[in-house]
RNA sequence: CGGGAUGUGGCGCAGUUUGGCUAGCGCGCUUGCCUUGGGAGCAAGAGGCCGGGGGUUCAAGUCCCUCCAUCCCGACCA
């Protein structure tokens, strides 16, 4: 490709809209350009980068025996009233009506179509197991869109779908696409991490996210510092380690004391001169049945999803002033487990082990002193509900536990029977009995991957694509174009690296060197070839690598071969 | 959905407070000259329903009402 032909409309100026860097670079160097909001056209160069993401998950998904299909995106509402995620799914759910007024939507997944399909299709054991998976466009209705391709409402997803007789064989599909899935992200040349994440609202099955490493990652991740251990896992899913008892403490009486304006745990640790692992913090939380008080150590935080797990409850929202006074009979701050009535308490394993613990006395201004579980108060229910802070030691190995950002770039999911069971998906086992269908899905948000590869890769002056997913190989720039020598050269090495099979871009731009340099720095080629007045005279090549700026000579004669070794090593 | 901000040539912005006559600047774009190793220089050009609608006024980019769009923070997110 020509530059003088190619369209790759590069900005000097940082476009206003975006924030993220990955959004800057794909506007200012040309990769995309905005629709509406959450909606983007894909350019040339992100075109070409797109279509090398497919063809490493093309050839990894096939490689463990995935058949490609491509399904509609508008999908009838029938299909989504009958799995029940016509209601369930929200105003996320992009809706429209056809002519006759008969409603659709535009896929936002494809459990429905996909199960529909095999529903049809599939009756019998010998059929399975069977792995179906497409790459196309996905829609949700984002309440917020935002970070350009990190975020959009439309998106270029790949998703799989495993049928299997049981959970065994499920469990195998499962490895198999954990398997695809980080020879992908490393072919991609990501630094990632699978981790253990929440099941959400489907529960209690396995599921892995696959995190690309990156400071502007809006999830946090929680990783074994052992190298060793593999643990890591998504905050919201991180366990507390069990925890050996403390020292014995003698139990002390009961005391209440006034503790006029001492609302938040610091203010009470200040006024009683007490550390907050003293402290029980009780917060009230209501749920579509009851009110709960979930208590945890002073110095933690609650992580509601666990707690909405351990619940087993929808819908979990912090109680409101109203709602703690009547429960409490006292104002916010002031709420405690001793002498609590009409409501469940659950209770964190930490708080188990504080002896003579300082909480709210349910009564304004006032805490209660040397408070212990049993003597003076019960709890219903013990288990995990707080957040896992960084280090804390590893719940598989002890070791610290270390913490970074991460963009999800793909999540791996056991469904089980449930889309099966819904929508009758069933097959006949050796025993000519009826059994659902053990699916799990498998997604991977090709245009996120795009984008997370460039919050992990950049500088000041641009993109800095690894080799395996950069829209070209490299770029000629030959510093003259009205030099005849030059002009030849950079023809004829672009000739010869285009027969060997490299995706080569000639900039045949009559800009000034500078121009073309900045340019080159800014869309990201791995690397650079040179040719100017200072070498071209003896058939010889400037290479230079964009990630490391290390700058070579090399004989036109042996640059095809430097070329390949140098591309290997990126 | 709550809070905040912004809409003026392709991009980045000024002008709006205090209404005034022909709407500016930088970059980019076109043509010519010149230049060619990190976004050169000179000259001449093209390009604007000042987000839309309604209103106030002799007069609106500027004031009022309303709608829309976009971005940021939060909440939310199989």
């Amino acid at each position: 490709m020509r530059a003088t032909e190619f369209f790759a409309p590069t900005l000097r100026e940082m476009p206003a809209e975006a924030e993220v860097v990955s959004h800057q670079l794909l506007l200012r160097a040309g990769f995309i350009r905005r629709t509406a909001a959450g909606v983007y056209t894909h350019l040339p160069l992100a075109q070409r980068v797109l279509k090398k993401i497919k063809q490493i998950i093309r050839e990894e998904m096939d490689r463990q025996g995935g058949q490609e299909i491509l399904m509609p995106i508008i999908q009838p509402a029938e299909l989504w009233q009958e799995s029940g995620r016509w209601d369930v799914y929200g105003p996320e759910l992009f809706r429209l009506k056809d002519r006759h007024e008969r409603s659709f939507a535009l896929g936002p997944t494809h459990e429905e179509i996909v199960t529909s399909l095999v529903r049809g299709e599939v009756n019998s054991y010998k059929q399975l197991p069977l792995m179906l998976y497409q790459i196309q466009n996905k829609y949700r209705d984002e309440r917020r869109p935002r970070f350009g391709l990190m975020r959009g409402r439309e998106f270029i997803m790949k998703d799989l779908y495993s049928f299997d007789r049981d959970e065994e064989g499920l469990h195998v599909s499962y490895m198999k696409m954990h398997e695809a899935y980080n020879r992908i992200f490393q072919r991609c040349g990501l630094i990632f991490r699978p981790v253990e994440a929440d099941s959400g609202a489907i529960g209690g099955s396995d599921t892995h996210e696959f995190m690309v490493l990156a400071d502007s990652g809006e999830a946090s991740v929680l990783y074994c510092r052992d190298t060793k251990c593999d643990y890591a896992s998504n905050v919201e899913k991180a366990a507390q380690a069990v925890r050996e008892p403390g020292e014995k403490e003698d139990l002390k009486p009961i005391i209440e004391k006034e503790t006029p304006g001492c609302r938040t745990v610091e203010e009470v640790t200040r006024f009683l001169g007490i550390p907050p692992q003293k402290i029980i913090k009780t917060l009230l939380y209501e749920t579509e049945k009851e009110v709960v008080a979930a208590l945890v150590r002073g110095d933690r935080e609650i992580n509601e999803i666990k707690l909405l797990n351990t619940l087993g409850c929808l819908r979990l929202e912090l109680a409101g002033a109203n709602t703690v006074l009547r429960v409490t009979g006292a104002p916010v701050g002031f709420a405690g487990p001793v002498g609590l009535k009409n409501c469940k308490i659950v209770a964190d394993p930490e708080v188990v082990l504080i002896a003579n613990a300082v909480t709210g006395a349910n009564k304004n201004d006032s805490h209660l002193l040397n408070v212990n579980m049993q003597r003076d108060y019960h709890v219903q229910t013990v288990s995990d509900i707080r957040m896992v802070q960084a280090g804390e030691p590893c719940p598989r190995c002890g070791s610290p536990l270390l913490e970074a950002k991460g963009i999800e770039v793909g999540q791996i999911f056991k469904l089980g029977d449930k889309y099966s069971k819904v929508l009758g998906a069933n097959y006949l086992d050796e025993n000519g009995r009826s059994q659902p269908i053990i699916m799990g899905c498998y997604g991977i948000g090709v245009t996120r991957t795009m984008a997370a590869a460039i919050e992990q890769n950049h500088d000041n002056d641009g993109i800095i694509w690894p080799a395996a997913i950069a829209p070209f190989d490299a770029v000629i720039i030959p510093v003259s174009t009205k030099d005849e020598a030059q002009v030849n050269l950079a023809g004829e090495i672009y000739d010869s690296l285009s027969a060997a099979g490299f995706d080569v871009l000639l900039d045949d731009r009559p800009e000034r060197a500078g121009v073309k340099f900045k340019d080159a720095d800014l869309i990201g080629y791995p690397l650079r070839l040179t040719v100017g007045s200072r070498t071209a005279a003896e058939k010889k090549v400037e290479v230079r690598v964009r990630k490391t700026g290390e700058v070579t000579v090399t004989a036109f004669n042996d640059l095809e071969k430097r070329v390949r070794e140098l591309l290997a090593l990126i």
